[in-house]
DNA sequence: ATAGCCTTGAAC
DNA sequence: GTTCAAGGCTAT
């Protein structure tokens, strides 16, 4: 969760010295007990969030939806409360339908990596640094050249302990052996993606099998939810913002806005939207494992001498992501509204923005200065990629670069990236959409929530929504650079068979 | 219904 | 054996 919420005051006034892990429960501002359903809450609002999902509750706000949350005032408003819980990013999924007691879920290295995030951060803070210093110097790893990889993973066999999650600043800078400039791919390309919640294994499971798939197989209906009657629907004709908003998944619908179509204050309708948008997102830390349990079992199957190099592991990487990304749009409900010939387009268009706008969030969210977080929880120092890179990948990493770097300095947060996700995805200009102005309609509603959201969100920041619309045209131009990078690389016979990604790129090059 | 404290139990 | 999030219990 890129910092946003509204408790920055809380926490910068804690008058309390001792600093570091003592924060306060970004719902109501209690004090935090631990991590419940996916991040750090206090107690109550852990048991009020176990109670609202297991009892399937249904709360209506009496007033605009947008009461205030903090310790004394949180039994006012369940409604508000709830909605609270889910926009800072409480799980559904991680109240246990079985009641199940004890025992640790899917969730615990999610716990594990956020506490080292932290960590970092703090050091970070504690240590202002110069800027282009590229201080990772204290990282030393003479890792053997070129398991280095998976060392995060499952190297650890042999070296020590520190096993599958990355993240640990210090440790997870990768040195990166590049051989000339066929080396890797991936400064634009990559990231994540998000498989997501509940979902069968589809993707994964059945060993590699996903890259046999194709964008007409992974685009069948296969599942065509049996949620048609879903409320979503693009807005109706005239009357602009009246996001009706329901709970995704088997959850009860969440109460929509009801009755004031125009309220003044659009914060709630909108923030409720955000809200739907970003249940869609797929937890970080899963993709993470995912993509390295895959790449482990790709090492795996191959000879000792037979190791992918470093640019056949971007791709890999990259491939897995822009499948999280396919899996994410398919099941989005607004995407879901689309005819599939529509849908199958729209991603042939815009994929590669995609990858280019979950890197550059990946980067936002994670990245040190002076690196480049990898899919995989890696870290690598730009510096090794710009001396040992061709000058196309060179340039492909400064530019991004640079784009990440106007983007922390914006301070994105995860809904206004989700919306820009939404934006780039719902191009009505694209050709041969049918439906275009349902496209169109959609496009204009995110467009819309995204700029109540700064503007409400980010008051101080009078032009936000302005600053971040004109980052697009430049991940745009990117992407298309990233095509054509690895469109050669592709006729140079570098890329992996058998990949999304490949395919991706046949379909526009033919 | 709320929220503080207690019990569980898989992962480490 | 220790952790620590998830569920349970129970006065308010």
């Amino acid at each position: 969760w890129p910092t946003d919420r509204s408790a920055s005051q809380e926490l910068k006034t804690d008058p309390d010295s001792r600093a570091e892990s003592e924060e306060s429960c970004p719902i109501c501002g209690d004090k935090v007990s631990g991590y419940h359903y996916g991040l750090l809450t206090c107690e109550s609002c852990k048991g009020f969030f176990k109670r609202s999902v297991q009892n399937n509750k249904n709360y209506t706000c009496a007033e605009q939806q947008n009461c205030p949350m903090n310790l004394s005032q949180r039994k006012r408003c369940p409604f508000c409360r709830f909605q609270k819980c889910l926009a800072v990013g409480m799980r559904k999924e991680a109240v246990r339908a079985d009641r199940m007691r004890g025992g640790r879920n899917k969730f615990g290295p999610l716990y594990r990596r956020d506490r080292q995030m932290k960590q970092q951060k703090v050091l970070h803070q504690t240590t202002p640094e110069p800027q282009i210093k590229t201080e990772s110097t204290q990282m030393q790893r003479p890792a053997a050249p070129n398991d280095f990889y998976l060392m995060s993973a499952h190297a650890s066999s042999e070296t020590g302990r520190q096993p599958s999650y990355p993240s640990s600043p210090a440790q997870s800078v990768v040195p990166m052996p590049l051989d000339s400039d066929n080396v890797f791919a991936s400064p634009a390309l990559p990231y994540p993606g998000l498989y997501h919640r509940t979902f069968p294994g589809y993707l994964q499971d059945k060993g590699d099998i996903p890259y046999s798939f194709s964008v007409a197989a992974t685009m069948c209906p296969v599942h065509q939810s049996p949620n048609s009657s879903f409320p979503y629907r693009s807005t109706p004709p005239s009357s602009s913002s009246t996001p009706s908003a329901s709970s995704c998944s088997s959850a009860p619908p969440l109460k929509t806005p009801a009755q004031n179509p125009d309220a003044s204050p659009p914060s709630a309708a909108t923030q409720n939207f955000l809200s739907q948008l970003l249940e869609g997102e797929q937890d970080e830390s899963q993709l993470c494992a995912k993509v390295v349990a895959s790449l482990q079992r790709e090492q795996a199957n191959r000879g000792k001498h037979d190791r992918l190099n470093t640019f056949s592991i971007m791709c890999k990487m990259a491939d897995q992501t822009l499948f999280g990304l396919v899996e994410w749009a398919r099941n989005s409900s607004l995407f879901k509204e689309l005819k599939v010939e529509d849908q199958m387009v729209l991603l042939q268009s815009c994929w590669s923005e995609l990858l280019v706008l979950d890197h550059l969030c990946r980067q936002v969210a994670y990245s040190k200065e002076g690196c480049i977080y990898l899919v995989s929880g890696q870290q690598i120092e730009v510096s090794t990629i710009l001396t040992q890179a061709g000058a196309t990948l060179s340039g492909l990493v400064s530019r991004t670069q640079d784009l990440v770097s106007k983007l922390k300095a914006l301070q994105l947060d995860r809904q206004e990236f989700v919306c820009l996700k939404y934006l780039v995805l719902f191009n009505p200009d694209v050709k041969s959409v049918q439906g275009r102005r349902q496209v169109e309609q959609t496009q204009e509603r995110v467009n819309r929530a995204l700029m109540e959201h700064t503007q409400q969100r980010h008051p101080r920041h009078s032009d936000k929504f302005g600053q971040l619309l004109l980052r697009l045209p430049e991940v745009r131009s990117i992407s298309l650079q990233v095509e054509e990078y690895l469109y050669q690389r592709h006729l140079l016979g570098d890329l992996p068979c058998n990949s999304l990604l490949t395919e991706m790129l046949h379909t526009k090059h033919s």
